[in-house]
RNA sequence: UGUCCGGUGGUGUAAUGGUAGCACAAGAGUCUUUGGAGCUCUUUGUCAUGGUUCGAAUCCAUGCCGGACAGCCA
């Protein structure tokens, strides 16, 4: 199925005019956090585009603050890109040669820069490849903020943060212009030099574009193109002391890199005026990228705000950034969630401006049709009661055939030991069931999965009254191809072999969050899920030692569980992605 | 009472002047050695009021509701 949405309208209402050479997108997270599931959604989008169309996507650091940013963003952002795109889009990023800067040139007799991309089957080795950053650019850039001052349309400021605020009025109350707007091009030009060179203090002095102080539109009443930063950036060092903002770097990198179609999201579409007009006041000699946005990914019973995850983190609420039960694209990984279902999802979301939320429920779904495909299965017991089969002999081993996964039959099968001592799950067995409760009871019948029918005959407790053990006769005619393997039972429990069963750490996620919205009001983490990680050892059965990193499985009846490395104790340990669709507990919460 | 952008079932989306469809959720049934998966069926919607038109979710007007914007953040 091919994605449409008035973007991929746009573009391919471009692309049959024939109006540019080639389709380019960007993907330009700020490397100030870690992406999260709303950053994957436009990482879809841009990649998306350009594999439909033909095109490149970069894949660029916006790193035009260096108080806030760090390379072990950027790092994070390389790998989760990385991730979600592999066997999909990776012959369509846009990557550069390491330390390559853009390249001057001549287009019509006018100088120009460009950088291009380099994108193919061959960058997924990665070899001398690098992102690109916005802060390779700051000598363009300052040359450009140059050009504006000798245009008149820049000036240097040097208002103070709060007379500005008061200047720039509010939007239903016009601005004033500065008193220092007026000042001539040559004493500009020496201004911003020294800025440049250090001569001042931070937040002394601003270079700031001649726009409208009186402008409907707030980013228009000369908005601040450079501020004074003395401060170590961690992709250009000690290089500069003076920082372009965002809507001044943004269009300019866009241009630099030879984007077309710059894709952002919904509050940047008044900042739009802006982007247009700094790249038209400056002449450029190429076409011009265009700025369209969308809505950002609001999804339910999460946050996704950069600042509250980093709360997250910072607080030791989480473990980290890619804590299972973050919304991060590696917190989802560690989850078990695989790009497939985070692709899957964001295609089925669609691309809107609509500002909605997003039920979960389609999150889960994807995640759920995903493995439900791929995943394994197999028997474990989260919370052992042993059983008896006392008509099986003490020491009798038999090995019984297990299916691995009834979705793909080329998944084949496994043996799985059976013998007298078993572990079933606690909640498959109940003294006094409810009606429709169609698991072990006393005097009942149920099918061990791919065993026997058993009888429960004895219940026996201790001296709290609780029961410690079940004993049970089996129908040894009845496993498969049995003479009474026919024979209708109406409930089939997982088991375990007791003493062939490994030891597992088991991690149950469930939702961070208690409420849909919890940023709607107030303080966000007194919704706080505070059973969103329950910490179980489980009976599992002997062939998950041979698990291996992040692979996927399902316990049969409970969840989809990922391998998770192995706990302090040396235990290999699963997390729970999500559990499997329960109609029983639906179904018993009516009664 | 500024500017810009939006309002389609419970939720998210499609229909671009011509049968309001899809997915998720919900419900009913069927099947089942996973109360899983699959299959079948069902409920629920164009913000409102006018106008243009043979015909409006779509175009126009007015109103209502929601979101974004007043960082030397992005």
């Amino acid at each position: 199925m091919k994605p449409t949405d008035f973007i991929r309208d746009i573009v391919s209402d471009h692309v049959s005019a024939g109006k540019y050479k080639q389709i380019h997108t960007r993907f330009p997270p700020e490397p100030n956090g870690y992406l999260h599931i709303g950053h994957a959604k436009s990482i879809c989008l841009n990649f998306g585009i350009a594999r439909e169309f033909g095109g490149i996507c970069n894949l660029r650091m916006d790193d035009t603050n260096p108080a806030k940013e760090d390379v072990e963003y950027v790092d994070s952002i390389k790998a989760d890109v990385k991730w979600l795109i592999s066997a999909w889009a990776d012959d369509r990023l846009g990557l550069k040669p390491k330390g390559q800067l853009p390249a001057q040139s001549d287009v019509n007799g006018q100088p120009d820069y460009l950088l291009e991309a380099v994108s193919g089957p061959s960058t997924t080795a990665e070899t001398g490849l690098e992102p690109f950053y916005a802060s390779d650019y700051f000598p363009q850039i300052f040359d450009y903020a140059i050009a504006l001052v000798r245009k008149g349309l820049a000036y240097v400021d040097d208002l103070t943060p709060e007379e500005m605020e008061k200047y720039r009025g509010s939007p239903d109350r016009p601005g004033q212009d500065s008193p220092h707007r007026e000042r001539s091009v040559q004493e500009n030009l020496d201004l911003f030099q020294r800025m440049r060179q250090g001569e001042f203090p931070d937040g002394t002095r601003t270079l700031r574009a001649k726009i409208d102080m009186t402008s409907p539109n707030i980013w228009l009443r000369d908005p601040v193109l450079y501020r004074i930063r003395h401060t170590e950036h961690h992709h250009t060092g000690g290089a500069w002391c003076i920082y372009p903002m965002y809507d001044f770097a943004h269009c300019l990198s866009d241009y630099l890199e030879g984007i077309t179609h710059s894709i952002c999201t919904l509050e940047f579409e008044v900042h739009r005026p802006l982007y247009d007009w700094i790249l038209e006041s400056l002449g450029l000699p190429r076409p011009l990228p265009r700025q369209y946005e969308f809505a950002r990914l609001s999804l339910g019973y999460t946050v996704m705000s950069k600042r509250k995850l980093m709360q997250l983190v910072n607080e030791d609420l989480v473990s980290g950034w890619d804590d299972p039960r973050m919304p991060t694209i590696s917190g989802l990984r560690r989850r078990g969630v695989t790009p497939e279902a985070l692709r899957d999802f964001a295609y089925n979301i669609g691309i809107t401006k609509y500002n909605g939320i997003t039920d979960v429920a389609v999150l889960e779904h994807a995640i759920r049709s995903d493995l439900n495909h791929r995943a394994l299965r197999r028997l474990a017991v989260l919370r052992p009661i042993k059983v008896v089969i006392v008509n099986v002999p003490e020491g009798e081993v038999e090995q019984l055939t297990a299916v691995n996964n009834p979705e793909d039959p080329s998944a084949g099968s496994r043996q799985i030991p059976f013998s007298r001592e078993l572990y079933i799950e606690q909640d498959d067995f109940m003294e006094v069931p409810p009606p429709k409760y169609f698991r072990l009871r006393p005097g009942g019948e149920v099918r061990l999965k791919y065993a026997y029918i058993i009888k429960c005959e004895e219940v026996i407790k201790d001296a709290s009254g609780a029961v410690i053990e079940l004993r049970c006769t089996a129908d040894l005619g009845s496993k498969t191809g049995g003479p009474t393997s026919s024979r209708k039972v109406k409930g089939t429990i997982h088991w375990v072999s007791a003493s062939h069963a490994i030891d597992a750490e088991v991690r149950l996620y469930d939702r961070l969050f208690t409420v849909a919205e919890p940023d709607a009001g107030g303080d966000f983490k007194k919704f706080l899920n505070p059973h969103s990680l329950e910490k179980l050892v489980a009976k599992c059965e002997p062939s998950l030692r041979e698990a291996g990193p992040e692979q996927r499985f399902q316990f049969e009846r409970l969840a989809y569980f990922v391998l998770d490395g192995q706990n302090a104790s040396g235990l290999p340990a699963f997390n729970r992605t999500i559990t499997l669709k329960d109609t029983w507990s639906k179904e018993s919460a009516k009664a």
